[in-house]
DNA sequence: TCGACTTTCACGGCGCGTTATAGTCA
DNA sequence: TTGACTATAACGCGCCGTGAAAGTCG
């Protein structure tokens, strides 16, 4: 039926669309060897090495390693055994698949910032995505150190509110930088820090904040914290912020 | 402020959440290199080094290699530059996902069928397997091969309509190689090809089969299609039912 | 005889995990 | 002294890509 049965490695390669180089690792690791020319050692692909070949390029296709497609090669009919190996692969797949998307929605979280801001100081940057990590690590590290109502709140909320909070972090990040020296009276300081209190404060909205403020802060490692949290800022810079926020707070208080 | 400026590899690899073996690592290779004790040679962490690795982390998270990180951490603010990075790492990982999702798909459709039908032959299976990887590749080969328009049809077809027909497949599969050996004018062997034939025509649908009528089939390279397509009969199975099928045509042609 | 093809080594590469062996600190 | 910690060094992995040097085919 098949008159044409004997390929040469380079036609065999070409027709099945895989690596002259692979072929040979496949020979190697006794995957897939072919017969061999008695004299020159060339190697010779028939037609069941396509149908074998076949086999190989499909079980990878379903994310088998070459060691466990050796072993299923053997195997003349799957049975349940396969039917859990499958099982396992999908669960694998379902977890990069994850983490793939989780990285695509920071890629385009900063990249619309990119966009919308310009240039961002790589500080400021590098604070944003380490958050955006502390996001998608949600499960293990924050159910841990905080309360579920709380995560759940978090989740619920838009990608548009967290590009937005976003931008005013940026934006204070900025203003930081520029109006640190003045005296912490200064009206300048006292709006930005002002503005930036209102920005959070809509953002987490006020059941999240009275949740927040009912948690056991005292459970809370604050050395801990601070060291996961990077900050922008220079260390001189945030004394100087936090002064200002402390006065911020008095005059609030008096008010 | 941070009084604590020093720490021991095994302290700073637990507050980071960074293997020990990783920081020597990114020390061997110049990413991360920590002050060390001059006599002992033990490693000294700051906390300077702190925010190096969070960028170092944050950076990862992107997608990007150490080897690009190490260029990165030179640079003190990202612009455009970082912005094309970005774009295309982005496609990189759209496109590893679609593989992921793809995979997925084949796996769960090899599942369902392997609950359905219990136990499968392997060859069977795996021709299965390769029809779907050609379903996924569609964009590069079939529209090269094929008409657009049919392309689309085709991509329109549901899972379940796929699903359905590949059981068909395996059920043929089946009664081929138990009437194989039977003569082709046997009344079971013309049930099974009229039942099999049938089922193809539903799931094309008329439209389909009449572009695919129209097609220029001269330009199609008959024997490439043949390797490229494996068949789960053994040589002397297909050339059994290919005169089958023939006998099967020319009766409908008479009636 | 020439060029295209083939052979068999064998190194490199990513990002560490994992011993193995030996020195250091509390 | 002991045990917990640290050091360097090296292999392993998965899947080939990319030569190099030498032989073979048409």
């Amino acid at each position: 039926m098949k008159g044409n049965d004997k390929y040469s490695i380079g036609e065999f390669s070409e027709k099945a669309g895989v690596s002259i180089r692979t072929l040979h690792y496949y020979d190697e690791i006794g995957l897939l060897q072919p017969e061999k020319h008695p004299t020159t050692g060339h190697r010779i692909y028939n037609h069941q090495d396509i149908l074998t070949l076949q086999k190989i390029v499909s079980l990878k296709f379903l994310g088998y390693s070459l060691d466990k497609i050796a072993s299923l090669l053997q195997e003349s009919s799957f049975t349940v055994d396969l039917n859990d190996t499958l099982t396992l692969h999908l669960k694998a797949l379902e977890k990069e698949k994850e983490q793939i998307e989780q990285s695509m929605a920071a890629i385009n979280r900063v990249i619309k910032l990119l966009e919308e801001e310009g240039e961002v100081d790589s500080t400021v940057l590098l604070v944003l995505i380490h958050n955006l990590q502390k996001e998608s690590m949600h499960n293990e590290w924050m159910e841990q150190h905080m309360q579920k109502e709380i995560v759940e709140e978090l989740l619920k909320k838009t990608e548009k509110d967290k590009i937005i909070l976003d931008q005013t972090y940026i934006q204070m990040a900025k203003e930081v930088k520029q109006l640190y020296g003045k005296p912490i009276e200064d009206p300048g300081v006292q709006t930005m820090i002002k503005t930036y209190i209102e920005a959070s404060m809509e953002f987490l909205g006020e059941d999240l904040i009275q949740k927040l403020a009912d948690t056991d802060m005292e459970n809370l490692d604050i050395q801990e914290l601070e060291d996961m949290s990077p900050s922008p800022f220079t260390e001189d810079e945030q004394r100087w912020l936090n002064r200002a926020m402390e006065y911020h707070m008095k005059q609030s208080e008096i008010e």
